[in-house]
RNA sequence: UCCUCGGUAGCUCAGUCGGUAGAGCGAGUGGCUGUUAACCACCAGGUCGGGGGUUCGAGUCCCUCCCGGGGAGCCA
């Protein structure tokens, strides 16, 4: 008997075959009985039709409880009122291992018995659309690249030291009483690498001890980080635009049955278009002003700063021309003014705030040394990364988006916690 | 770290003025020939987060600790 999936049933009307899966629930209506039956790659309904079946099976299909491991074996017919177009009907089925007191039902719950549960939650139908999406987000940014001639370098997870003196660093224990860091961005290995190879990026995990308890926020999360040698800040957004509206494209294009699952109205999405917006810091300062928000020239954006700028704009927008005392010391200032910072943000559209952070690096070794002295950064741990500004540096230019902040904004979820597998957060490192 | 909200049945919650603990869902049992989070009937299920205090009497008031949610700062 041919086993398959149920992703691949529609194909298969006629045929007689094997489902190996898991219970998600059972309906029965006297002489008729429903078995949803979910695999992994869909959810399809299996039917017992009790007068063709001796009573033993009937008996036996009352302990498909929740969750049982199930083999099905039937015959695929065509059903109009099934969302999927087909459902089975039973020849027979095995019970391959029971489930007993499935903690999670159909009904709602709260966030944190659902967290407590997350081995288990990701089994929902809910889950399930999500992970669909974010792993092709990370498919498809990764193609972006790939198709431009990057390189995927990888850079270190330990790492001697912060890249930004400013956030906290999770550290480690390493030999003799060393200690190293978890990285918090591949970025300073990515300007190695692209002085080595001129296109790459990294896609890998970035690891933050900000005591930060908030719905966008988690200590341990994946973004994919590009780095271009010859690039300015200008190309930079460009090549941030082009990535973002590709992975948008390849999405509403493969998985429109995901987005309805999760009720993500695609409008919004859809009416996106190139090219995004561009801002200055300074106008969005005057921007908020004249919405009578309190802000002044020099502050950095709140959460609620950034959602006030982007409920004024149908797509995202990227606010450039940071002032340089909000950004990090390894930012190229802007040769029309000193005062500001060649970075950027791209603020996502419909609340959902900063997802990717970038700019042009300082290329300039003196210039280099004079902000590490500034930022009171200790010399001896960026020695390697001074190398780079001494043996033939150019200019160059990178970004990093948060892949969780973006399947979040693509999704409308809610908590960023739904959309990492094990979410780990300021008290939550279970399960 | 600070602000704020919460912890009552397996889950989601209600519980008035301090007076002896409730619902829905889920589980279980029975019924129903097409159900889509099915429906109908019946039924079991409680250390009211922990500790202390006030009181004749505390889920309810006070103190304290623990746990969780949301937000600020900071960030992707």
């Amino acid at each position: 008997m041919k086993s398959l999936y149920i992703s691949e049933l529609k194909k298969q009307i006629g045929e007689k075959l094997t489902l190996k899966g898991w219970v998600y629930n059972t309906r029965s209506s006297g002489k008729i009985s429903f078995l949803m039956l979910r695999d992994g790659t869909g959810i399809v309904q299996c039917v017992l039709f009790h007068p063709n079946h001796t009573q033993e099976r009937i008996n036996r299909f009352e302990e498909l409880t929740q969750e049982t491991s199930v083999e099905v074996t039937g015959l695929v017919k065509e059903d109009k009122r099934s969302p999927l177009g087909v459902e089975i009907e039973i020849d027979d089925f095995n019970i391959l291992s029971k489930s007993v007191d499935y903690p999670i039902s159909p009904k709602e719950h709260g966030v944190d018995f659902l967290q407590s549960n997350r081995h288990l939650w990701l089994r929902s139908k809910r889950q399930m659309a999500i992970m669909k999406i974010r792993s092709d987000a990370i498919f498809y940014a990764r193609e972006f690249f790939n198709n431009l001639d990057f390189l995927c370098i990888d850079a270190p997870i330990f790492t001697p030291s912060a890249c930004e003196g400013t956030t906290t660093l999770f550290e480690v224990d390493y030999f003799d009483d060393k200690k190293v860091y978890l990285s918090q961005s591949g970025q300073l290995y990515m300007e190695a690498a692209a002085l080595a190879y001129g296109k790459v990026y990294c896609f890998g995990p970035a690891f933050r001890a900000e005591k930060s308890k908030t719905r966008r926020h988690l200590t341990e999360f994946w973004q994919i980080e590009p780095e271009v040698a010859f690039f300015d800040i200008d190309q930079d957004m460009q090549l941030a635009e082009d990535m973002v509206f590709y992975v948008l494209q390849k999405l509403l294009e493969r998985r429109q049955e995901e987005f309805k699952i999760l009720e993500r109205d695609t409008k919004p999405l859809e009416n996106i278009k190139k090219p995004f917006y561009r801002l200055s810091y300074t106008d969005a300062i005057s921007l908020l002003q004249k919405k009578k928000i309190e802000i002044k020239w020099g502050d950095d954006f709140g959460a609620p700063d950034e959602a006030a700028i982007s409920e004024e704009f149908d797509r995202p927008v990227f606010v450039h021309r940071y002032p340089s005392e909000i950004k990090a010391f390894y930012m190229k200032h802007d040769k029309n003014d000193d005062k500001l910072a060649l970075g950027f943000d791209m603020i996502a559209g419909e609340g959902y705030g900063e997802t990717i952070g970038g700019g042009q690096r300082e290329e300039s070794i003196d210039v280099l040394l004079k902000r590490l002295e500034e930022h009171k950064l200790p010399q001896d741990a960026f020695k390697w990364y001074l190398d780079l500004r001494r043996y033939g540096s150019v200019p160059h230019a990178g970004f990093g988006m948060g892949i969780e902040r973006f399947v979040q904004w693509v999704t409308k979820t809610q908590h960023i916690r739904e959309v990492i597998p094990f979410a780990r957060t300021m008290d939550r490192t279970e399960p």
